[in-house]
RNA sequence: GGGCCCGUAGCUUAGCUAGGUAGAGCGCCCGGCUCUUAACCGGGUGGUCUUGGGUUCGAAUCCCAUCGGGCUCGCCA
């Protein structure tokens, strides 16, 4: 059975309620790994519906917490606002009516192309509507209980006059700089007295005051409790860092049972992303969202890479090399979903099947679609103006020759679109091929691929120019010099492209200029 | 020091949540093809499933231990 339908049933035996969350840093860009932790959520969520049961996908945005560094992308400017919660800051380029929304309607937007649309869930709001009250009081007041959950899990010791709440200091702003130390049963005292944020220090102002209950918030391990607890979160995926012992989820579900009296949430754990070793340099530049990913594989692709293997397993993507095989391992799966189960172990069909399933995103199509990721890569680039651009007609003309392909359908234009993007960002430079203008200056050619191109120089100037002759006069004229063929078009490969291979040479030769392909052909000889 | 995850062919890996003779892709080798969609077709090479125990009629799979790698917790989102 799929890891999905696993978790669905599992919670299914213990209710047919359930709330699957989960929730987002908003410190910057929402990357492709929290994209997944949504994904997750969303699969598992539909699955108990579909079962019958009820289910609602809430994810939280943790817009209340203090910003602990300025991302890459964001001006210098922001260092002013590190300290202060999410929820205050303003948009970086001016274009939202918030930081938050700056970052989160994108992703948002993103995911729900690919439909998986949680409900979204402001962390800060809930704070300041006063749907925390309940659980911040009993925070509070329970203060002592909680250090002693910290102590006996983790081993950390809080000081005397702890308090499990951050103001937001009146004076100065920031939420990470505070320390709270009174409760009177309304207000709470703080001293703005600075604090850590990972290896940095957060510097406080020095002010003193006292604020409300909605004016701040729990850290986060009882932070995360009192959500679970509040929303009656039933599962919620989660980063293996969280899962380790003594770790937040330890800690986090012993709070919520013990403070709260609510069960703690199943947890999905799951490993990260790892991008092949290679740094997200400008090279890569920004292709580290869903968002990213979607329009160089597109969604359905994208949804692929989460469900084809088990959350545990590590996920390695390589928007380099690797894109070109995750598009086939889709593609292969998406012909067995459809019946074609050849070369596939019996054992491994349905968990294929429902793979493939899972990551669609408009009901299930009736066919497979019907030009392949490499096929595209291939013609697309056969296909392209002096500018860079796709000539569409071109493609569905090749299309029609090699595929049997009448028209340019939907699922079609949104692969060869994720193709061209994939070229124009980051497609290695193996995978690409561009007719050379000039010969290409430090090719090879040994003595039978010379005359072979001398001979061919006497014929290919007598050939009518279309394709299917042009490449009969190659292959006779291989044929005339005794040599192998394969040989042959590699010579024509290395002065027309420069490398050693590359699509059909009759099509990619009738598609250019015939005196600028004679003259090539001429010019090699001398080579 | 504690914990979690991973370890299967030269490489990438499936199979571990059904215990039942280890499967695939790439690569490589041979053969074929009026000979190329960075292909295709046929055949072949290649794994003591990290290692050692245990349970079992039977273990890659379950249990215990071991080694190696990654991550994480012990300050802190």
């Amino acid at each position: 059975m799929h890891w999905v339908d696993v978790y669905a049933e599992k919670l299914l035996e213990l209710g047919s309620n359930h709330i699957i969350e989960s929730g987002t840093g908003i410190s910057g860009q929402p990357h492709l790994g929290s994209a997944g932790d949504i994904i997750y959520a969303d699969g598992i969520h539909k699955k108990i519906i579909e079962m019958g049961g009820s289910s609602r996908a809430i994810w939280a945005m943790d817009d209340m917490d203090g910003l602990r560094k300025v991302p890459a992308q964001l001006p210098k400017e922001f260092e002013q606002y590190i300290g202060q919660p999410a929820f205050k800051l303003p948009c970086p380029d001016g274009c939202c009516d918030s930081f938050v929304e700056h970052f989160t309607s994108p992703f948002l937007e993103e995911l729900a192309r690919a439909d998986v649309k949680p409900e979204a869930v402001s962390v800060a709001q809930m704070y300041i509507d006063g749907k925390y009250d309940e659980v911040v009081r009993i925070a509070l007041e329970k203060a002592s209980e909680i250090r002693v959950i910290f102590e006996d899990i983790s081993g950390s010791v809080r000081e005397e006059d702890w308090l499990p709440f951050f103001p937001i200091c009146q004076n100065c702003g920031k939420i990470l700089s505070t320390k709270a130390y009174e409760f009177d049963g309304r207000k709470v005292k703080y001293r703005c007295r600075g604090g850590i944020a990972g290896k940095a220090d957060i510097p406080g102002c020095g002010h003193e005051g006292e604020v409300g209950i909605r004016e701040g918030k729990l850290p986060w391990r009882v932070e995360w409790a009192a959500r679970w607890s509040h929303l009656g979160v039933t599962c919620e995926p989660m980063g293996k860092d969280l899962t380790a012992a003594g770790g937040t989820y330890e800690t986090s579900s012993i709070i919520c049972e013990q403070l709260f009296g609510s069960k703690a949430p199943m947890p999905v754990p799951y490993e990260f992303i790892v991008m092949s070793g290679k740094k997200l340099g400008k090279s890569i530049g920004r292709v580290l969202t869903f968002g990213d990913m979607a329009k160089i594989v597109t969604p359905e692709i994208s949804k692929y890479f989460f469900f084809r293997s088990q959350p545990t397993a590590h996920k390695n993507i390589d928007f380099e090399f690797a894109i070109p095989k995750l598009a086939e391992d889709y593609e292969n799966a998406e012909r067995v979903f459809f019946g074609d189960t050849s070369n596939v172990p019996e054992k491994e069909i349905e968990d294929i099947k429902r793979s493939y399933e899972l990551s669609q995103i408009s009901g299930m199509p009736d066919a497979p679609g019907q030009a392949s990721y490499s096929h595209l890569l291939s013609i697309i680039q056969t296909n392209l103006d002096l500018e860079g651009n796709v000539d569409w007609d071109g493609v569905l003309k090749t299309l029609a020759r090699t595929d049997n392909i009448t028209q340019l359908d939907e699922r079609t234009m949104a692969k060869g679109n994720a193709v061209k993007t994939w070229l124009d960002t980051t497609a290695p430079e193996d995978v690409k091929f561009a007719i050379q203008k000039e010969m290409p200056a430090d090719i090879e050619l040994n003595d039978d691929e010379r005359k072979f191109i001398t001979e061919l120089a006497g014929a290919i100037s007598k050939v009518n120019w279309e394709a299917g002759l042009i490449h009969d006069a190659i292959y006779e004229t291989s044929q005339a010099c005794e040599l192998k063929a394969g040989q042959c078009f590699k010579a024509l490969y290395k002065i027309f492209l420069g490398k050693n291979r590359g699509p059909r040479l009759g099509f990619l030769l009738a598609s250019l200029d015939r005196d600028f392909v004679v003259g090539r052909i001429e010019e090699a000889t001398k080579i």
